[in-house]
DNA sequence: ACCTGAACACCGTTCAAGT
DNA sequence: ACCTGAACACCGTTCAAGT
């Protein structure tokens, strides 16, 4: 047989998670070659539960350069591992942005050349979701074993918890969307949120469409406060600052005089209040809604 | 006066739709040098209401190269425009997505050369949010004016429009989260979606909480839709098959044996629906939980 | 007024080679 | 087993120059 065309030059194979070799430690795999995407993107949630070895502290602090066992300029060691370029590429995600964030600049934070990267990992994707799982380890998951717990409890804390990880990493959001999430601690996140959902009386499918109200409203919400927070910070002023002269410069074009007196009338009935408050004030209203939306439609039978 | 330091390259200038001159043909503008970023991200939805020059058909149909006057090798004319460039961007993010898009490839489809697109945009922002706010412009708003109407259909209307809108151009969500959205069109849509709020029954803190309820669940829920229909396109399968095959791939891991209960159920309890139909019934019944959680809010007072 | 060529400072990734 | 240098095929953007 001649050989098959050979396709692309890189086999399809959609998650570091469906790697041939288990635990995944360094060593390029063989790539088993398989297909896929999640039924989590298609339903808005992943499946199952799972363990967690957890990455090491994912949020470090020291922002400097390689920490520790530098390998200078020739040839071995370094002290690499999948656990090590995670937490870096976590801090350096955080710190810079998604958009900046590239195998050449990590590694040179690593005191590395960026094809020592390659060998504990296939793709900068592989690496994505790495550091995406990295950072579900930071969801407070409620005590699912406590018969007693008020479902609404749980859901709020989830909800809450789930939009600080938006917020606190704003490059996640993207990614949420571009893979299959099916790491240790997002499946630890999904199976919380699936558990609690079955306790809300509602039927299987009111199950499923109730967790995408709740969770896909949590992730649009901070997918955006993320964005504000994350702009304000670059900009180097407060979200207060930085709202205020948004509405600045909108307001001196002359295109939006006529269509300014919604959010001007916005800005004067915010009585003083800070944009966060607000924020959070818009937050738990809406949790509130839908958690009375579930009960609603749960005594409709 | 010495010369400030020229902090960085290029002045800050956060959207096109904030130039010097107002409706904006050609001609690199004067960068006015302002701040911002919108209540609209703050708040996760812009303020007024504006009116449109609508940039002619957005989603063109050749899909092959340029289309009409090229300019061939040397020198002149080439017959571009704002409107054509951002047509045909429209038309290369529906067909290969936000990732491949360049200024590089978007010039050879236009026949022309990548440095030419820079006497029309400042930078490949700028063409982003022009074919953002194009986009926008497929939203069928309400008739408003109806006084007889029930904020619940409109509602309804705006949801199901939008969530339309995110699953044709996958490419919208990630630029959703980027940009102020203070385009004509995207101000024609948050200005129906406030007005639709202001019939609630909801107070003011009321309404903003609620608008963030049901359209960041749109945002969310069109985003992970969007991103599958187009993983299935890619892959050259009907998203039934996409699904089966993500499932059958997670489930060969043996790490995820024990964890795929869950998953399973929610296969067996499918009875033959696709998975198209499980969504727009997840969607549905979100929706109207949204609405039922609005009613509850309202007479909660 | 509108378009181009060459150049700068980047990318992700492959491959053959070093130790 | 682990790391590197050189190279390939790309990026967005600037600048001086063409017509």
């Amino acid at each position: 047989m001649a050989p098959e065309a050979d396709r692309t030059k890189r086999p399809t194979r959609t998650s570091v998670w469906l790697e041939g070799k288990p635990a995944g430690r360094g060593r390029r795999s063989e790539r088993p070659d398989r297909p896929g995407q999640s039924p989590s993107s298609a339903t808005g949630q992943p499946p199952g539960s799972a363990t967690g070895r957890s990455p090491g502290s994912a949020t470090g602090q020291s922002a400097g350069s390689s920490t520790g066992q530098s390998a200078g300029q020739s040839g071995q060691p370094a002290g690499l591992d999948r656990d090590r370029i995670t937490a870096v590429s976590v801090r350096l995600l955080d710190a810079e942005g998604l958009a900046k964030f590239s195998m050449r600049r990590l590694a040179a934070e690593l005191g590395v050349t960026a094809m020592s990267l390659y060998w504990y990992v296939d793709t900068k994707d592989d690496l994505l979701e790495l550091a995406l799982d990295a950072v579900f380890g930071e969801v407070r998951v409620p005590d699912l074993t406590d018969e007693s717990a008020d479902w609404r409890d749980q859901l709020r804390e989830l909800a809450v918890t789930y939009r600080a990880v938006l917020v606190r990493h704003a490059w996640v959001s993207p990614l949420v969307g571009r893979y299959l999430n099916i790491g240790p601690h997002s499946m630890v996140f999904s199976a919380a949120v699936q558990t609690v959902m079955g306790r809300t009386g509602l039927g299987p499918h009111g199950q499923t469409g109730a967790l995408a109200a709740v969770f896909q409203f949590v992730y649009g919400f901070g997918t955006i406060e993320g964005h504000f927070v994350q702009r304000s910070a670059e900009a180097g002023v407060s979200q207060d600052e930085y709202y205020r002269q948004a509405m600045g410069a909108i307001g001196e074009q002359p295109r939006f005089r006529a269509s300014f007196e919604g959010a001007d009338a916005l800005m004067a009935s915010r009585d003083g209040d800070t944009v966060a408050q607000m924020r959070d004030r818009d937050f738990a209203f809406a949790l509130e809604l839908l958690v009375a939306g579930i009960e609603a439609m749960r005594d409709r039978g």
